[in-house]
DNA sequence: CAGCCAAATGTAACTAGTTACATAAGTTGA
DNA sequence: TCAACTTATGTAACTAGTTACATTTGGCTG
């Protein structure tokens, strides 16, 4: 193995001096390739192409100013809420030309403050973070380097950073009144955990409705769908009597779902159910789950845009609230 | 609004000029600051602090030559198997200090290369893509710019790229052969889209089985719960009959499992269903669908690793098999 | 108190591109 | 035929860090 083949990787300088012209002259053949004679560019793509030359980002990032990326910081890939969010995010950015880095922070806001410093060190132009809920690490770490920042899956205009966002107590009051008007009464609460989780808080606090007559039940446990079995599990043991169940978010409801059948229960007739998120499963699943829709695809769309708009224009975006509508399916009956 | 507060960011420079020292003083305090005097070090932290100074991720990767980001190239996020692997590959990445970049391609090889000539562009170290087939372009910009790629969820040694995947005509036999096993001999086939899909084609081909008696009818849908809802009840009006459904994937043995349930039907007294992925779901539905279980979480984790060994090291890894087993569950009756 | 060494800091040359400005060559018109 | 202009290319100074090497400073020893 020669010198040469175990040299690194070619530079402009080295393809210059390959073609016998100025580094200049390379790298208008790399950016502006018309205001170059064709004689002139051949040769020069030539040498690129023999030496294999690749343009560093990192250089024509420190010249630019920009490394066209953005960081999405997420609790975990394993809800399909927080990919199809990705998704539409991913999307959309790419449209614009820009590149999504994808961190998860299980839901902790250590973990949180620690990848999103590490988002900054690679160069991330923006972030995005789910909630309001951060670490002071993380808040220090935001207000010192003025990155542009959206917190998404909330919405709260006094925070300090723009939110795009629905109002996950109204969407949680919203399944709540579904209930209460079916003349439901006793209603088991499933959610996933609160600690550290805005969302599921706000979710929370939307069902304390001050009803003559009303009792919810809560069980706390974790947003998968064995976590939703186990709650449901743990909701008819507990010797409760209640005739509806309301989960947080959909991967509980189809668990819960999943063990109600398992145990010979059907949903309507012997216990209602209804659910947050809207996941394509609660409109295919048997019975169709009745549950509010978050509009998370569109929540991608408008977050790529403020993004968009305040890298790109420097301007810094408005909160937005995203409205959130209950779709009704066939998970809940009507008590007589 | 003066001048000064519409100035862009602080640099090394403007650090070392307030705090007095020269501009390897303030890398020092950044990067050995045991290297220097409390009295000047304290001197440039509050001069870090007051302009709000955050060192440039370009300038550092020109001098590194490292920008720590892997990019992935997956078809899609709503698809759980990817979601699921993409999480076991950030996490492991992330253990050793790497970002993930996610790009999705729609599995459209055209959409795939120009979003790999992006992730190049943003100084990607790495690249991981799914399966073997790629477009020429691909080709080219990964045999040119000679990036460190692996080709995933497909294991084939003869591939000009490392492979690290399983061998999905193995997969896709495991299940028809559980079914055979069990006296099937008539099997709906249900099926993503062939074309530039090798893994749903190399399941398909592991269905080829010489066997007298033996009919499989072949349903191709898109990969989503409502594709395999659709595809079962095609297969249900074409007439034929058929006493086992074969899903390439969990998502459309879902999609089916619930239209059946719809349809009155029951798995597995009235028709038994396998499938391919091994999901959670699938542990979870009634009844637990028998799947073959494909290690996605091993293969983000190997993937990372033989990722780090490539970029760090520079020591290309070797293709690797990762075995499939099948899980039995209660899909699955015997023809008798 | 000179001499020596270590610690602290500075100078300037790197990393790999882009780009303003200068210059050379070739074309056109008076 | 020469000024005026266009076109092509080169020179060198930027971008924002890191780092090898040089220099200064201070403490300790003989």
């Amino acid at each position: 193995m020669t010198e040469k083949e175990t040299k690194k990787r070619a530079n402009l300088r080295d393809v210059a001096r390959a073609a016998g012209v100025s580094v200049a002259t390379v790298s208008r053949v790399l950016n502006t390739p018309e205001a170059v004679s064709k004689n002139t560019r051949d040769r020069v793509q030539q040498a690129i192409e023999s030496l294999h030359f690749v343009p560093s980002a990192a250089a024509r990032a420190i010249n630019s100013g920009r490394t066209r990326v953005v960081g999405a910081l997420v609790p975990t890939l394993d809800n399909a809420i927080f990919a199809r969010f990705l998704s539409a995010l991913e999307y959309e950015l790419g449209e614009f030309g820009l590149s999504l880095v994808v961190a998860t922070t299980a839901g902790d806001p250590g973990i949180e403050a620690e990848k999103a410093q590490r988002l900054i060190d690679i160069g991330a132009e923006a972030l995005i973070v789910s909630g309001i809920t951060h670490s002071p690490d993380f808040d220090n770490l935001i207000s010192r380097t003025r990155l542009p920042t959206i917190a998404t899956s909330y919405y709260d205009d006094g925070y300090s950073l723009p939110t795009i966002g629905y109002d996950n107590a109204r969407a949680s009051r919203m399944a709540l009144q579904y209930l209460i008007d079916a003349g439901h009464r006793q209603i088991a609460v499933i959610h996933g955990p609160a600690d550290n989780n805005d969302r599921t808080r706000a979710r929370l606090s939307g069902l304390l409705v001050d009803m003559p007559g009303l009792e919810t039940f809560k069980f706390e446990t974790k947003i998968t769908l064995e976590g939703g079995a186990t709650a449901i599990q743990n909701a008819l043991s507990a010797g409760t009597h209640f005739t509806a169940v309301m989960c947080t978010s959909d991967v509980l409801a189809q668990g819960v779902l999943f063990e109600l059948h398992r145990q010979g229960m059907v949903v309507p007739s012997n216990v209602s159910l209804v659910s947050i998120d809207d996941l394509p499963v609660s409109g295919q699943s048997v019975p169709g789950i009745t549950t509010v829709h978050l509009p998370v695809v569109e929540m991608g769309k408008k977050t790529a845009n403020a993004v968009i708009r305040w890298i790109e224009d420097g301007i810094r975006p408005d909160s937005q609230l995203i409205d959130v509508t209950l779709k009704l399916r066939q998970s809940v009956a009507e008590i007589t």
